[in-house]
RNA sequence: GGGCGUGUAGCUCAGCGGUAGAGCUCUCGGCUUACAACCGAGCGGUCGCAGGUUCGAACCCUGUCGCGCCCA
């Protein structure tokens, strides 16, 4: 119900329809979200865009988070820094370009489909069109074609995006929902399969037979920039080797890979082993003869200082074979057993007591070999040292030798690097610091970009090779696919000038086996989101982008593969600004994260403490700042946009109205208030410049909460009143919401826009930001902290006295510095009403503000 | 071990050369015709530690310790 005070003459009848009795956060998520996506509120304009100059866009590419995942807190938290940027924008007038993307292709997808599904890809069995998915997944995992997997993919993740967006739309993202695109879409696929080609015919991605880091466990290769080493327990054995001069020992943690030993390696400045150099000493066991060289990759300081080189047991390994030009010894497999053949020059006879182990059983078996023969001295060593896994797996990594894809990075040619490390000078980095995370990992790279992945879901490279009559492929000249076929999938589809019954047999042709790593797809969501291989009108417009959010954890990744597509491709950066999240950490502040078990799901906090409140705590994480995640928080940020949602109605319930003007502000204090506002204006607008959202939220609601306690109290006795001095105070309380609601807008979409509702047409959201020139600039803000503190001195006294903020104050004499005396007594009358003063007396003094109070004997009410 | 960041009130954070700030918590008081999911008042800190520069340092420099992320 409408309070029945509004004075007649300045409030258009309607104008207060809508505020109701008692205003409620709960609920406004409901009535908003279905109201802007019935309204299009949020929508891309794409044809005004084309018309509008370039700086008049901004364009965001948003990550697209991983299907088959989860979210959590910290997602909201990063999700809504980008929203707020992407509302202040538009508020700007521009035209804002903010796609969704969804990251439904690669491994998490593929072992979500495994598990939720129970069933594997076995690319052996051919499509069964009616294949219909167990109920319950079985105890054993149901063998399923490639296309049928891929299917199953593709109908699981469609059910997980659709919840995705709806958290999203909770959060109060202003994202076009008529934008989303998806990493495993035929469009992406093709423009993935596009770049590919392209890369390859410029000499940027190239296949090679090489040594890799492998998984044994997933049964794929993996990159660099996947790597993570773990602490992990192991031996030093001691083990002869024989030569003439005696037995030399050496001390390693894998005694397993004795038989793949192709040399010794010392330092070349170790005097121990410098006799050695270039003579040859025989294995223990196997009776290889293997020569002593010399590198200085040796540590002399490690175990004995002589270490063997196999093929391979670590990095190292592979750049002593490199440099060295040593043989291979080749003797793990794919799987992570012991090959079942002998490398070549091992003699069959004790080697066939491996063949087929693990590498861990065929340890333990050669350690007991080595005891018999009397190779290994003393008793095994235990140690812990730094073992590479795959960020996601859970057995140590082998190097295997297989033939993968890879793009240039920089990582083997200096140039290229440079001309990286130059791109991310191009982008403005938020907070600017972040830029040292993308140097350090340019820099320190030592190899291409391997992308190839050994899987089924995923995107596939378009080649295929040519069998000869052997059956034997020809890698050297592959069969491209034709630009215009893309996407295409070579295990289905044909290549140029083949046809099906060529497949794998001598004479045809066979498909590459592979996928692409995800990231080489994802690398690609500029081009994918801003239409490079859909629609090149817009690409010209929007690319390269504004804005590429994203958490700092993946600068190495996401971020740097991204400026290497873009380089390649484009010549440019992918976007101008990176704008970097920090993490919402727990109490113990550890990284929030759902294999941590250490998650808050955002949905339970949303509901309990209002969106608002939520996105209200989430500003308050700096750019690149790490953030504890506190519950206590949530109530200060629901309490913010129930106070909006209050005053607005309270200040509505005054008198103040959309039709009132600046003009009308008449009286010192009201102008005062302004000129204040616009200062405030002023800095939030610097501070979203520079996208530091925390600083333009601490202003506004420091502004904000002044209003609410002292300037409302001061005016709304005269407020109440009619005349001119009503009016001034009226106008004034009307543009000060309006531009409040505007500066708050992009942090509490909910509550502002529900204010906004009651008394103003169209949606605060797409109003304009709020600019100084709206407001006076002629009155003296310091007319309100001073009588606010005047008022504030007349509170403390009847607070002292345990009174009422009702009781009546007999007298009050205020002391201030000659200067300011003309401010309090230019609001004298709001002060004597809003303190209860019978009496009050403004002198001149020195030092500070001070006021005498004599309260009034207890009203005999 | 290296890079980057960070250490200010019990908690979350501002301040980044000129006399220590906010919010929350806590304590006391108040139903005040917008809000008791509220309002008012108050308590609370040798700004991690040690040196140095300066008339003056939370702020700049050096060292050191703790924490976090990333990398080895």
């Amino acid at each position: 119900m409408v309070p029945d005070i509004a004075t007649p003459d300045t409030t258009a009848p309607a104008a207060t329809v809508g505020v109701p009795d008692k205003p409620t956060v709960d609920g406004l998520e409901e009535k908003w979200i279905g109201r802007w996506a019935a309204e299009d509120t949020y929508a891309f304009d794409r044809e005004a865009a084309l018309a509008a100059p370039r700086e008049q866009i901004w364009s965001i590419d948003t990550p697209p988070p991983t299907a088959s995942g989860s979210l959590h807190v910290g997602h909201v938290f990063s999700y809504t820094h980008t929203d707020i940027v992407a509302r202040y924008q538009r508020m700007r007038g521009k035209h804002v370009y903010y796609p969704m993307g969804w990251d439904d292709n690669g491994l998490p997808t593929e072992r979500r489909v495994q598990n939720y599904y129970g069933v594997r890809c076995d690319p052996s069995l051919p499509y069964d069109p009616s294949f219909q998915p167990p109920a319950k997944p079985g105890k054993d995992q149901q063998p399923v074609s490639r296309r049928n997997f891929v299917e199953l993919c593709m109908q699981l993740t469609e059910e997980d995006e659709a919840e995705f967006e709806k958290l999203w739309r909770r959060v109060g993202l202003s994202v076009d929902w008529t934008n989303v695109y998806r990493t495993i879409s035929e469009s992406s696929r093709a423009t993935a399969q596009r770049m590919f080609l392209r890369n390859l015919a410029r000499g940027e991605a190239y296949a090679q037979e090489a040594p890799t880091l492998w998984d044994v466990t997933f049964r794929t290769a993996v990159a660099q920039a996947e790597l993570e080493d773990r602490e992990r327990p192991g031996a030093y054995h001691r083990i002869a080797f024989r030569s003439p001069a005696g037995p030399v020992f050496i001390e390693t943690t894998r005694p397993e890979l004795i038989p793949a030993c192709v040399a010794l390696v010392a330092h070349p400045d170790d005097e121990r082993y410098q006799p050695l150099f270039g003579t040859t000493v025989r294995t223990p066991l196997f009776d290889v003869e293997v020569p002593v060289v010399a590198h200085r990759l040796a540590e002399p300081d490690k175990g004995s200082g002589i270490a063997m080189i196999c093929t391979f047991g670590d990095l190292n390994d592979v750049t002593w074979w490199r440099e060295l030009q040593l043989p291979t010894r080749a003797i793990v497999g794919w799987d992570g057993r012991l090959l079942p053949e002998p490398p070549p020059g091992v003699a069959a006879a004790p080697y066939a007591e491996l063949a087929g182990k693990t590498v861990f059983s065929a340890q333990q078996r050669i350690v007991e070999m080595l005891r018999e023969s009397g190779d290994l001295e003393g008793e095994p060593k235990p140690i812990t040292h730094p073992v590479k896994f795959f960020e996601k797996g859970e057995r140590p990594l082998e190097i295997v030798t297989t033939r993968q894809w890879y793009i240039r990075n920089g990582g083997r040619d200096a140039d290229l690097r440079d001309a990286l490390v130059a791109r991310g000078r191009e982008i403005q980095w938020v907070p600017e610091h972040m830029r040292h995370r993308y140097d350090n990992w340019v820099e320190g790279l030592n190899g291409d970009w391997l992308i190839s992945r050994q899987r089924f879901f995923g995107v596939p490279f378009p080649v295929w090779y040519r069998l000869d009559e052997a059956g034997e492929p020809d890698y050297e000249n592959p069969v491209l696919a034709d630009e215009a076929s893309l996407p295409v999938d070579p295990s289905s589809d044909v290549p140029p000038g083949f046809s099906e019954e060529q497949r794998g047999v001598p004479g045809g042709f066979m498909a590459d086996p592979d996928v692409m790593d995800t990231w080489a797809t994802s690398s690609l969501s500029p081009q994918v989101a801003s239409g490079w291989d859909t629609d090149p009108e817009l690409f010209a417009k929007v690319f390269p982008m504004d804005q590429r959010p994203q958490a700092h954890d993946i600068i190495r990744t996401w971020l740097f593969s991204t400026v290497v597509r873009a380089h390649f491709e484009h010549g440019t950066v992918p976007w101008t600004h990176a704008t970097i999240s920090g993490f919402v950490v727990d109490p113990d502040r550890k990284k929030m994260s759902k294999s941590k078990g250490n998650a808050t799901t955002p949905i339970d906090v949303l509901e309990r403490y209002g969106t608002d409140a939520v996105r209200w705590r989430a500003a308050g994480a700096r750019p690149g700042a790490d953030s504890p995640f506190d519950e206590a928080q949530m109530k200060v940020g629901r309490r913010l946009a129930m106070k909006i949602l209050n005053v607005g109605k309270f200040v509505l319930g005054l008198g103040a109205s959309a039709s009132l003007t600046a003009e009308q502000v008449t009286q010192p204090i009201d102008r005062a208030l302004l000129t204040g506002l616009a200062t405030v204006v002023q800095e939030a607008t610097a501070a979203l410049e520079s996208y530091n959202y925390t600083r333009a939220l601490e202003v506004t609601e420091a502004f904000f909460w002044s209003f609410c306690d002292d300037y409302v109290e001061l005016v709304k006795s005269r407020a109440y009143g009619s005349g001119e001095a009503a009016t001034s105070a009226q106008a004034a309380l009307a543009i000060a919401l309006d531009v409040q609601l505007r500066l708050f807008a992009p942090v509490l979409p909910f509550a502002t826009e529900e204010v906004w509702s009651w008394w103003q047409t169209g949606s605060v959201h797409r109003a304009a930001w709020p600019a100084a020139a709206e407001l006076p600039a002629d009155g003296d803000p310091a007319v309100v902290t001073v009588t606010a503190a005047a008022l504030a001195a007349v509170r403390k006294a009847k607070s002292d006295a345990k009174q009422s903020m009702r009781a009546e104050v007999e007298t009050a004499t205020v002391t201030v510095a000659p200067d300011q005396l003309p401010l309090v007594e230019a609001a004298r009358s709001d002060l004597v009403d809003a303190g209860r003063i019978r009496s009050l007396t403004v002198r001149p003094g020195e030092g500070e503000l001070a006021v005498d109070v004599v309260l009034a004997e207890a009203a005999e009410s």
